[in-house]
DNA sequence: TATGAATGAGTCTTCATTCAT
DNA sequence: CATGAATGAAGACTCATTCAT
């Protein structure tokens, strides 16, 4: 935040709290235009109408549509990475512990965030995703090959499955949340049940993916 | 197939295994591309090209690009639902027994049609899907709602985890095994541990999934 | 008709009584659609299918669209013609009876050949229209040219109206009921009051026809 | 007109007399285009080439070539519909004064717009033409049918021919000279007795016009 | 005689991008 | 800062035409 009013200083523009910014609003727009259809499904137009803008100032504020891509990336789904990655303590000591803290961490960002669903399922964790390449550069690798590392080792030491891949456990974690996330309005039309509210699902997660984890027989077999 | 192998030979041209049905050949090709960048990004002259023919034929075999997508939908994923959603044999009875069948059969079909998990979880799965909408009049919406029920009365007689929502059972095993398969390549290069074989992937997957249903705690909660 | 006999005799098909014959089939189809919807609106394709026949008979018949165009002015509109300007005899003598001659003369094919009207008006008459060079060569022009020199002559015997121009009085009489024919449907729907018969038709076209040429001043001015 | 110039001359571009709106240019070359080739052979690309500028920019103006068609209706034929229907002046006390008003009200307006005869006679009156659903809305309904009514009281007076339909009498007059402007061009290369100016067509239409509608038997037959 | 397959050229339309103002 | 005007490239789709069978 600080450095987003340092810029609009040094550009001499008027202070943040007189008019949200164009530059936000187009990052909004696009964001979730890329969510609701999809990033290659997204024109510059459109996006510039939803801000109520033309067409000629995305490219003055991004200057190309490649860059604006990128912007998103950076600005927007970048961050959440770093949030969601982020280094679990104790979780050597207790590998279970993981579980809920995963979820729970993925459940508050989606709440402040519902774009991010879709847009991590279609286009960054799905194979050819027009984010891929780009979100790659913004994952914390050091930190998910720690987490794996972590998570062999507490297999070893029969704390966890013994039949799971500790390299698949995060973002089996973390995909499955993700997933059921973004199938909300699927099932709801599928099953014609009413929908499943948030506690529900939080529960189902976690006790799946813990049980799961912990499963009958520990150690590596 | 073999009235295809019976035309084509009638017809004198180059060899049947040489030159398939072209409307074949356009709907493989269009269905590779549609998983390997997604539909929107995907055009007829790509798919033609692909195919070694002119745009133009591919609108003379399928009249729009509209009616392509729909065959694709009709012709190479509906009947893949099916096989998916089969009913499975003492499900009531042996419930935790439905993982390995769903797993097994999803990683069946992938092998033989390796494009299936990114398109499914990109353009079916995911929300704002291109092929969501066509899908949805291919799937056996009662054979779903069948499963949850029997799942909620399985778990009801203390026989799955009590905390599990019986109506995601189907989509967390069928999406957690088509998510994990859909990321293959992604996990490859992210990790850079070389790859996890196909054997580890089904344990872990049935692990996880298997001993997550089962859960400790039994019964409605 | 005879030529058309001798030639499917010297193609060796089946004599005319058996089947109509495709090409005329054909012709009459584009004939009509061409009046229907223009000529430049036509293609090749609904003019096969029309006929029930495909694309590719139609050049079969008619080497080219072009050449399609050609039958249809030399085959169907250009006979009607030769019937239309066919001399009226005692023109010379009852100038004013020319009238009702042409104007039954138009009525009577418009009978057997509702198309005409339209296609004349829209694709022959009309500057620009598609039909309208390749008409040119079809038009008995000596006798259109004698006819002007005719009421010219009874002009100056003061048998017709001084202020009328000799060399327009053709394309009055033919042209006024060609376009009172082809707005026909037009007058229905704005008019409202329901559709004016042939027999009112006639005899409007007559009398305003017939007392307008006779005038009340003769001779020329 | 005022405000097109001054905002030429302040945005400094080329003199208002070398470059009017664009759109009023492009509108001015689809007009006299649809004139000369008829609506169905004039393509987006051949308007843009008359004006001098893009395809692009024929959608940039006009969304699409409907609405482009629409425009034309409405800016270019529809306005003149209404200078020509306009009510005539004491036409229900001299009803044969109707022919010379109308004759010239139609002469002058093709004076400015040389291209409404064919365009007229060619999409407008014409059955099927393209025009012609779009033109019926801009058509002043009331008046032409107060016309026929007070044509149809003139003639029970006994002031016009008995034989003639008042319903009639207007397209009678109004087509018959647009058709006589219509077919300038191919009378001339017919008859090659060089044109027929002005001055003697509007006498001759006037002439066999008001001669025929007054008739020499008057009053309802 | 008749057709299905195949295509090049052309049509309408959209879109990212540029630029003068 | 903001926009209207302008465009080249590309996309979907159509159509007349050809050709092997």
């Amino acid at each position: 935040m600080a450095s987003a009013v340092a810029r609009t200083v040094r550009l001499g523009r008027r202070p943040a709290s007189a008019a949200p910014h164009i530059r936000t609003s187009l990052l909004d727009a696009a964001t979730s235009l890329f969510a609701e259809r999809g990033v290659a499904a997204t024109t510059m137009a459109t996006i510039a109408a939803r801000t109520g803008v033309t067409a000629a100032m995305v490219h003055y504020y991004f200057r190309s549509r490649d860059q604006l891509v990128d912007a998103v990336v950076a600005e927007r789904i970048g961050p959440i990475a770093l949030r969601v990655w982020a280094p679990i303590p104790g979780r050597a000591a207790a590998p279970l512990e993981v579980v809920p803290v995963i979820v729970r961490r993925v459940l508050k960002c989606v709440d402040a965030m519902p774009w991010l669903p879709p847009l991590w399922v279609r286009e960054v964790i799905s194979e050819g995703g027009h984010l891929r390449e780009r979100m790659l550069a913004h994952l914390p690798t050091g930190q998910i090959k720690h987490f794996a590392l972590d998570m062999a080792a507490a297999q070893k030491r029969g704390r966890i499955n013994a039949d799971v891949e500790p390299r698949l456990i995060f973002i089996t974690i973390f995909g499955l949340t993700m997933l059921l996330l973004a199938t909300y309005d699927l099932r709801a039309r599928l099953l014609e049940t009413g929908d499943i509210d948030q506690r529900s699902l939080e529960r189902h997660l976690i006790a799946i993916l813990t049980d799961g984890l912990a499963g009958r027989r520990r150690g590596k077999s």
